[in-house]
RNA sequence: GGGGGCGUGGUGUAGUGGUCAGCAUCGGUGUCUUUCAAGCACCAGGCGCGAGUUCAAUUCUCGCCGUCCCUGCCA
């Protein structure tokens, strides 16, 4: 039995999109699934397009989402290494090895040097369309002899290396979601393979690599369906034993169009900023597209792991739903371990200038309490901070007209003194206190029910709604609770 | 234009030649709670269109339409 290796091989162009996570969780869940090895490579082989301190956003991504990879590329000490027994990982270090393949190839007369300039390549094409056709290589330079080409080369002449392609053939292969797919070579392309800059394209390098790593699943985006013949010719051509292919919709946005910037976040980074739990993204993302076998929607990576299969991968492009997102990352949030999310809390905490590093070691029960509180209506956890918000400001202002008119109340001025004089009692709010305040309170007064806490969480922090009482006494502590008395008091008791 | 993929409520999806097409999310309502949120309950909303096969089609076949991808010395 073959041990199953699968591969996620990002282009270093950019930041991982949230449509590559899918693809990287796919390929991760099922090679664990299996017990097989999952391999972290990259393809650099577009020099136009690679973007400086590319990879290592994408594997701090993968890291952050808690998808591990066996081999492949890492960053070890701010570095970027490479660890197992198929390297190098990294496209751009494999020139010798494609080149290597690539004269094969000429040899076999499976490929041929081309000489087309991109300006006869280009008016070959517009005249094509011109007069109807399909555009597509002319195979201007298919027949030229071997020895004629090496000449031109030898002369310095530009040169890329394209398969050649037999006409009018069926080339059939089977995907794992899709089926069998026939396509017949009259309508493809002599792809190039090796580019006039010494490297490799993508089509000619993922079969060497694949083969090379010993990759036994190739599971991608659906955009490379298409393409799949070019590559099983070659594989066939090769003598090489071709992979499982599989091939998984498209991630889109509320258009049906391809995730993009323009229609909000597609980032990991951008998700993991906002204070999403890698739990609740990676989660989200397994459903859009696949399915368990029960109704079960909220997963650990473990249990994805065990339940995940290829055979339950839909066929349709799905939509990236912020709002069942949303509500996964929500469920997440409120099974949380507190610790863990307080620590995650802190630094929005921190950056809206509610707490400083001081609050930190020596009121950090507080500050959790507050976590706790709050985090049963965020989605994210960044949204804390607006939640907290009411804990921060003793000059209470009521947010709108109703919350202003629980002040009006006629027993108002009376709750709020009954108030003042049991916080004379104590020392500071705790439990006991809490638990106690408000039938205290309604004993002194003889008010109660609506008419009792409506006011008092008015006054206490200017909304008509929001946490427990009894948290947000606890949290605001006795010396908070009096001045915002005082403050409304002052300011809407008077006259 | 050519080739390929795909088409179940707004969204994610399940499922079936014939029981009310299931679940979740969103929206609405109610309930709980001093309020909000969460939770719970309920309501609303769907098989792209047209033929054909069949006693019967959302399901099978064909056509159409729609949509996405490829048609690059991008991946």
């Amino acid at each position: 039995m073959k041990q199953v290796r699968l591969r996620f091989a990002p282009s270093p162009t950019g930041y991982l999109h949230i449509g590559g996570l899918r693809t990287a969780l796919y390929n991760y869940l099922f090679a664990k699934h299996s017990g097989g090895k999952f391999i972290l490579r990259i393809e650099d082989t577009d020099r136009s397009r690679y973007v400086e301190g590319a990879i290592e956003d994408l594997i701090e991504s993968l890291n952050w989402a808690g998808i591990k990879y066996d081999e492949g590329v890492f960053i070890e000490d701010g570095k970027v290494v490479e660890r197992g027994d198929y390297g190098p990982y990294i496209q751009s270090k494999r020139l010798d090895i494609y080149q290597k393949y690539v004269d094969l190839l000429i040899e076999q007369g499976d490929a041929y040097y081309c000489f087309c300039s991109k300006d006869r390549l280009d008016e070959v094409r517009e005249e094509q369309k011109v007069k109807g056709l399909i555009p597509k290589y002319d195979g201007f330079c298919r027949s030229l002899s071997l020895d004629e080409a090496r000449e031109r080369i030898s002369e310095g002449e530009e040169y890329v290396v394209r398969l050649k392609l037999p006409h009018n053939r069926d080339i059939k292969f089977h995907d794992v979601v899709r089926g069998d797919i026939t396509i017949n070579t009259e309508d493809i392309d002599d792809q190039v393979l090796l580019k006039s800059d010494g490297y490799p394209t993508y089509h000619m390098a993922v079969v060497i690599d694949d083969h090379l790593m010993g990759i036994t699943h190739i599971v991608r985006g659906e955009e490379w369906l298409s393409s799949v013949p070019k590559h099983v010719y070659l594989y066939e051509v090769l003598g090489w034993d071709i992979p499982v292919f599989v091939h998984l919709p498209t991630v889109l946005n509320k258009d049906r169009k391809k995730l993009s910037k323009r229609h909000g976040d597609v980032a990991v980074e951008d998700f993991m900023s906002k204070g999403y739990l890698p739990e609740g993204l990676i989660n989200y993302l397994a459903l859009v597209g696949w399915s368990p076998e029960n109704n079960q929607e909220i997963f650990s990576m473990e249990e994805l792991i065990k339940a995940f299969s290829f055979e339950r991968v839909a066929k349709t492009g799905g939509i990236f739903d912020i709002n069942k997102l949303n509500w996964v990352n929500g469920h997440h949030i409120r099974n949380y371990d507190l610790d863990e999310l307080t620590r995650l809390a802190i630094p929005y905490l921190k950056e809206a200038g509610y707490i400083d590093d001081r609050d930190i070691k020596e009121k950090y029960n507080w500050i959790k309490t507050m976590v706790e509180t709050v985090r049963e209506g965020i989605s994210y956890i960044s949204e804390i901070t607006e939640k907290v918000d009411i804990f921060f400001n003793n000059k209470i202002e009521p947010e709108d007209e109703n919350a202003l008119s629980m002040l009006k109340g006629q027993q108002v001025p009376a709750i709020l003194d009954a108030f003042k004089e049991e916080l004379k009692e104590i020392e500071e709010v705790d439990e006991e206190f809490t638990k106690g305040i408000m039938k205290r309170i309604q004993r002194a007064t003889g008010v109660k029910g609506k008419d009792l806490f409506m006011p008092t969480r008015v006054a206490l922090t200017g909304n008509s709604h929001g946490p427990e009482l009894t948290s947000i006494m606890y949290i605001l502590g006795k010396q908070n609770i009096l001045a915002r008395i005082e403050y409304i008091e002052e300011n809407f008791l008077k006259g």
